[in-house]
DNA sequence: TACTTGACAAAAG
DNA sequence: CCTTTTGCCAAGT
């Protein structure tokens, strides 16, 4: 198994997410085999500022679309960062969530 | 070693 | 559509 830690597998996932696309922690989890562990995405993402390189948790939401972690960025930030790549947020959710959708698995040949 | 805590997910009411 | 309940797993104390 891998050397590295829960939380720098999900890092290096969710650096992976291309601008404009988002993706779910249930998906993150899924791709890393640990599909059970949806919530210790979200749980390495509050110490995501303190990897490095920083991640762009912000193209992380739940699986519904729903920015959950909108109050950790600090009010409205995470909602201006995904509509400055291209990603329509409207009333805390990601519009089209299914169209710009990034499926992790995809994207690692699984 | 045991208990508590979560930026979740899916199902049920 | 919204609220509540259950399961899930790793990290911190």
């Amino acid at each position: 198994m891998p050397d590295l830690n829960f939380y720098d597998q999900v890092y290096q996932i969710v650096r992976m997410i291309p601008p404009g696309r988002v993706t779910s922690y249930g998906a993150i989890a899924n791709s890393l085999g640990t599909k059970g562990s949806s919530r210790m995405v979200g749980y390495a993402m509050q110490a995501c500022p303190a990897a490095n390189p920083p991640v762009p948790a912000h193209r992380v939401v739940n699986s519904q679309g729903l920015l959950t972690g909108k109050f950790h960025f600090g009010g409205d930030l995470m909602e201006q960062l995904l509509e400055s790549e291209g990603v329509k947020v409207e009333n805390d959710k990601v519009v089209d969530f299914k169209k710009v959708f990034w499926d992790p698995a995809i994207e690692l040949g699984m």
